[in-house]
RNA sequence: GGGCCCGUAGUCUAGUCUGGUUAGGACGUCGCCCUCACACGGCGAAGGUCCCCGGUUCAAGUCCGGGCGGGCCCA
């Protein structure tokens, strides 16, 4: 063995040889009876590069495998690619310069941006030990029988009745040019003006000050409306005012929903101007005037149609106070409702009535709530936020995107009575927008004009299937019935109310169960100054980076390190402190080996001495608690106890005390029971580090251990088992090593080498501890090179005499 | 504005559910030591109003109430 551990040449040697037939064994699902454990992750969005949060989230589940797989079970583990999505159509349409228009030829060029950014990331995936079944389990969501299994769900789902198609008022991005679901859009807070603007009644000589941050909305103005509390207003609420600019009468309600305190306490009720405007379009039946294009352009507004919203926004207030009607304008920071989810658009959306795809949702709120409360959520605080969504649904889950790299909804309508025309299941995948519906004339009223669907899904429509991916449900149904619903989702706070909530009604709606019985949730990996990595930021830290310098490991046990579900900017302290912990195995097992003669070693329990029962009971102690912060998905724990039994414990203490027995032994049992000990100890050792630190482990391990072990690898051997030893047996061993460790401190303040002879060596402390200080007394004088030892009964303490 | 959560030394964290000796550990910092596995090491030291204020109790970091600060979600 090297004296210094070189992280990078033993990892990637590791690497790739799991990545061989001969590990694949390891791996490998393999079918054989054992319980399964199932892990299910939301598939990163092939970004093409993979940042600390995958890096952070791939060592927790390639942890939790590599444990369960060590515990007998028959761990699946798979890895997908959530390929289809808007940033990739934007780099291949910008930087690679392919239009759109050809559908075909622009899908085959995403997929192969898409292939490269996939061969990035999972390149960087390797390089961090994380080792899914990628032979068998790995998954795109763009291939075609990702596509088959998607259409055929939804195909099931139709059936049921679960999906439909409709006109209705999108939340939509005038930038990208398609349909947002509720999820993908949140409230941005922004600076603007708010507009005062007088409406003259329109029998009377009086007038009504409306304040609107949307003043190019007035076109689609149907109404205003005042609180009925308002004393203000009581005597104008059924009067009718005139629409300043366009002069057309609206009438003036009542409603509860309008806050007093805001603006003048007169809000215009326009087509959709936001969530409150479509409620009350619903509520009193307003007419609907189409304002807003796709585009983001005026429309059916006079001399302001074709002009972007902004610019009308400019123009109708310039021309209102030609006109005297602005009566104030005041800046304002307000919440925008904001395209802000997996992209970053952060382009205010507007509401627009288009024929879109829904799958129902919003009816399933108990069942959802039911689904939840049967969930073992770690850590227990993440469950509310899951409710909280569920119970905050508005409208159904609207799945169309006008985009082109995407899964194909898969229905054909008929253009003269809408009626929707399902394809046959055997015919999947299918690609509606170029392929023939199964049906020559609409089934419902015999129309020959069938028109097929150009929408592609959303990308949680591809992704909210992973369970059943995972369990088999498309391929093999004996699998599914053993492996589902899945032991564990592990992912970031941030999706429950996306992945989390689509996932479990989806594959709950599929197969009336709901998916998770366990969800871990893991906060993000911050920035070192705090803030969220960004590039724009200039805060990104790149995984690679740190493997390069520290090592996977290294970086493992630092992010594993964290407690679960906080947020953490990140920082380098604990890579290194890990990388230096490392370095202690790779001595301490470097030096013990040198000691080994045998291939193994059998405890010989009537030869152990009290310094052996004490570290074998630490060690026992160890693998307990190790292992319940292990079942508890404590990792932090786990590091903790494991950096401090083996560096303080076991290095520290114990390895100093048995150098005599090696060096200089008294006798050949004495010597044996300490080799013994060493060797029982690092092997535990190693099996429990052995999750969080693949590499270092597997190397020691095939050095030092496989021999006389058997097992192809650390990772295919057992879990270690607590023996039960007694705190009692490692007392007297404990007191030892307590006063040896006093007596190195005095010796060392007084700057005297350790391997310094010294004349004489005082202990004193108890009764109990004197009495095992004297059973050991040539020990403790040979681990300190003290010629003489004196004992004195009274408070514990130690001194050194030259 | 509403809901949920978090708040222990510069940093990370144990302990909080099940109240009880001077709040445990680690990183970082400082001092001494290149001691025969390891200077990616050893030994030692400093560093805390357990966010604040009340209450319950013989006793509160721990339970209760109110506030403050931060995060997430919703409006």
């Amino acid at each position: 063995m090297e004296k210094n551990y070189a992280p990078r040449a033993v990892e990637e040697k590791w690497q790739q040889r799991w990545l061989t037939e001969e590990f694949y064994q390891v791996y490998s699902f393999k079918n054989d009876g054992r319980p399964i454990f199932t892990i299910d992750t939301p598939p990163p969005f092939t970004s093409g590069e993979l940042h600390m949060g995958h890096a952070y989230w791939n060592s927790i589940n390639d942890t939790i495998a590599r444990y369960k797989r060590m515990r007998g079970y028959d761990v699946i583990l798979p890895q997908g690619w959530d390929c289809q999505g808007l940033p990739t159509e934007l780099k291949v349409q910008f930087k690679w310069k392919v239009p759109r228009n050809d559908r075909k030829v622009f899908r085959e060029k995403c997929a192969e941006w898409t292939a490269n950014m996939i061969k990035s990331m999972k390149g960087t995936m390797i390089r961090l030990g994380y080792r899914p079944d990628w032979e068998r389990l790995e998954y795109r969501t763009m291939d075609r029988s990702y596509w088959k299994a998607v259409q055929g769900t939804l195909l099931t789902m139709f059936k049921n009745g679960l999906v439909y198609k409709k006109e209705f008022p999108v939340q939509w991005c005038p930038r990208c040019g398609t349909a947002l679901a509720q999820a993908e859009v949140g409230y941005v807070q922004k600076k603007g003006k708010i507009y005062h603007i007088k409406f003259a009644a329109a029998d009377s000589g009086g007038c009504v000050e409306v304040a609107t941050t949307r003043p190019e909305l007035l076109n689609a103005c149907q109404a205003l409306a005042v609180n009925p509390q308002d004393g203000r207003y009581g005597a104008l609420v059924g009067k009718e005012v005139v629409v300043p600019a366009f002069g057309n009468r609206v009438r003036i309600l009542a409603d509860d929903a309008v806050d007093r305190e805001f603006g003048t306490g007169v809000v215009m009720i326009c087509t959709y101007g936001d969530e409150q405007d479509i409620k009350w379009q619903q509520t009193y039946r307003l007419p609907i005037t189409r304002a807003i294009d796709e585009y983001g352009r005026m429309e059916n507004a006079g001399k302001y149609t074709g002009m972007k919203a902004a610019t009308a926004r400019e123009e109708v207030v310039k021309d209102l106070q030609a006109e005297g009607m602005v009566s104030k304008v005041e800046e304002i920071t307000h919440n925008v409702l904001t395209h802000n989810e997996r992209a970053d658009c952060m382009a205010p959306i507007e509401f627009l009535v288009k024929d879109q795809w829904f799958i129902k949702s919003k009816e399933f709120r108990e069942m959802m709530l039911a689904d939840n409360a049967q969930m073992k959520w770690t850590p227990k605080f993440m469950s509310p936020r899951l409710d909280d969504w569920v119970n905050s649904i508005e409208w159904d889950w609207l799945i169309s995107r006008q985009r082109v790299f995407g899964t194909p909804i898969p229905f054909w309508y008929c253009i003269s009575c809408n009626e929707i025309i399902p394809p046959r299941e055997e015919d999947l995948p299918v690609d509606t927008s170029e392929s023939r519906p199964p049906v020559d004339r609409c089934p419902k009223c015999g129309g020959a004009e069938i028109a097929g669907t150009t929408d592609v899904c959303d990308c949680w429509v591809d992704s909210s299937i992973t369970p059943l991916i995972a369990t088999g449900y498309f391929t093999d149904r004996e699998r599914f019935k053993r492996a589902y619903p899945v032991d564990l989702r592990q992912q970031g706070h941030d999706i429950i109310r996306t992945w989390m909530y689509y996932t479990t009604l989806r594959c709950h709606l599929l197969t009336g169960q709901a998916p998770f019985k366990g969800a871990l949730i893991n906060g993000h990996i911050l920035g070192p100054d705090g803030s969220r990595m960004s590039k724009s930021k200039g805060n990104v830290i790149d995984p690679e980076q740190g493997i390069n310098e520290y090592g996977a490991d290294a970086i493992r046990q630092a992010l594993l390190s964290l407690t679960l579900g906080s947020d953490f900017p990140f920082k380098w302290e604990p890579v290194k402190y890990g990388k230096g912990f490392l370095q202690k195995v790779w001595s301490s097992a470097r030096f013990v080996e040198g000691f080994f003669g045998e291939k193994s070693y059998q405890l010989n329990e009537g030869e152990l001495e009290d310094v052996d029962r004490w570290i074998l009971y630490r060690l026992d102690e160890t693998v307990s608690k190790v292992t319940e912060a292990m079942d508890g998905y404590q990792f932090h724990i786990a590091v903790d106890l494991l950096q401090r039994f083996y560096w303080h414990d076991f290095c520290d203490q114990y390895i100093e005390a048995a150098k005599p027995r090696l060096y200089s032994p008294r006798n050949a049992g004495s010597s044996m029971a300490a080799k013994a000990t060493l060797h029982k100890a690092i092997s535990t050792f190693i099996r429990l580090l052995a999750p969080i630190c693949p590499h270092i482990t597997e190397e020691i391990y095939q050095k030092v251990f496989r021999d006389g072990e058997g097992a192809i690898s650390v990772h295919a051997t057992s879990w270690p088992k607590v023996e039960g030893r007694e705190a009692a047996d490692g007392r007297a061993g404990e007191l030892v090593v307590n006063a040896i460790a006093a007596l190195r401190a005095k010796k060392v303040g007084m700057k005297a080498a350790l391997a310094a002879e010294v004349k004489l060596g005082r202990v004193m402390g108890s009764e109990e501890m004197l009495m095992a200080c004297r059973k050991n007394e040539w020990l403790i004088r040979q681990t300190l090179h003290i010629a003489d030892l004196e004992f004195i009964a009274g408070e514990a303490g130690a001194e050194i005499v030259r």
